[in-house]
RNA sequence: GCCUCUGUAGCUCAGUAGGUAGAGCAGCGGACUGAAAAUCCGCGUGUCGUUGGUUCGAUUCCGACCGGAGGCA
């Protein structure tokens, strides 16, 4: 076992809280594991921490893209892994908090990505899918790599073209790439740590609430300030809950008050997929909180789990 | 007070010429290896307002009552 405590959970369930908690407790260092948070000027819809919350605890992979780069898994893996090997290298503790489950997996386990086509490969592959359609992009890739394809649906045009764009990149199927890569043992050993409300709608209460909280700290101000600044509004960041929406609202396909109902809509449902990642994560160890569930309380469900360090 | 319309899933509504019902949204479950806050798949969860009557059988037809909307007074 590294010393290496993963904090995983739906959005505002209270990661962010007690990754510091824990960090002041354990003598640790927290490395946001959150696909947007990696992007500087988007910090009231991220819910990034402030420097209030953070409490003089050293944080990182937080600010490290401008939202017009394209972020990644890769580049997130490339840079955060360094950085866990050097606090566990300075004695200190990794606090590895986020809600990005793929981020998390894909940095602990230690994955290699196949390289990213740097020949117009992807391009083509759109474009063929646009006039072909996705049966005859499905059927190709049925042809190289049956076992890719039996586990794709037609519909799932990402997934479809990335495994066909894998295999004319490097010539060996996705499937037999990630057989490869799940069978080099894992990179890191962690704790891992999953808070989740015992009632669901008292997650979606807080979630709800947390949206009006957003707009009154200034949220729209912030994403006017992005788009005056030249981010295209296709660009991955403003792919971001929370921006997206209150974007359809500023260029006036909807109203504020629909934005704001379809960003509270689309957190709930996000909340939903990070809860089915985090699920089939048999090493976790669930904290089950309510709306009542101080601190001090979620911290002594946690140390019930560090008898794991003592040996 | 009288007349008309209305009451079906959490919400908006469809429907059954009488054989206990189905859409959208919401919700729930799942997948996920270089966009992942992305992308995609699956699942109706119901005293058909209540209560009598007619009927082999009523959510459907009839009566009464209760709730809602509108009109006339």
């Amino acid at each position: 076992m590294d010393r290496i405590i993963c904090i995983a959970g739906p959005t505002a369930s209270g990661k962010t809280a007690l990754a510091v908690e824990l960090a002041k407790e354990l003598n640790g260092e927290v490395v946001s594991c959150d696909s947007m948070q990696v992007y500087r000027r988007m910090d009231i819809g991220t819910a990034k921490p402030t420097k209030d919350e953070m409490q003089g605890i050293a944080h990182h992979m937080l600010d490290v893209a401008d939202p017009e780069e394209d972020f990644s898994v890769s580049r997130y893996c490339a840079m955060a892994e360094p950085i866990v090997a050097d606090i566990l290298r300075r004695g200190k503790t990794a606090i590895i908090a986020g809600g990005t489950g793929l981020y998390m997996d894909s940095l602990i386990r230690g994955n290699a990505f196949a390289p990213f086509p740097s020949t117009g490969v992807r391009e083509a592959l759109e474009a063929q899918a646009d006039d072909l359609g996705m049966e005859t992009m499905l059927a190709r890739l049925q042809a190289i790599d049956p076992e890719a394809a039996s586990r794709l649906h037609r519909k799932d045009r990402k997934r479809i073209l990335r495994a066909l764009e894998v295999y004319l990149e490097t010539g060996q199927t996705i499937t037999e790439h990630n057989r490869r890569t799940q069978s080099i043992p894992p990179r890191f050993h962690p704790l891992w740590l999953g808070l989740d409300f015992e009632d669901r709608a008292d997650l979606y209460a807080r979630i709800d609430r947390r949206v009006g909280l957003m707009l009154e700290a200034g949220l729209m101000e912030e994403i006017q300030g992005l788009l005056a600044s030249g981010i295209p509004p296709r660009a991955t960041a403003m792919q971001a809950i929370g921006y997206k929406e209150f974007v359809d609202a500023l260029e006036g396909r909807c109203t504020l008050e629909q934005a704001a109902d379809q960003v509270r809509q689309s957190s709930r449902r996000y909340a939903k997929r990070q809860l089915t990642w985090f699920r089939r994560n048999s090493a976790m160890h669930w904290l089950t909180r309510t709306p009542e569930t101080g601190m001090a309380e979620i911290l002594s469900m946690a140390r019930q789990t560090f008898r794991v360090f003592d040996n």
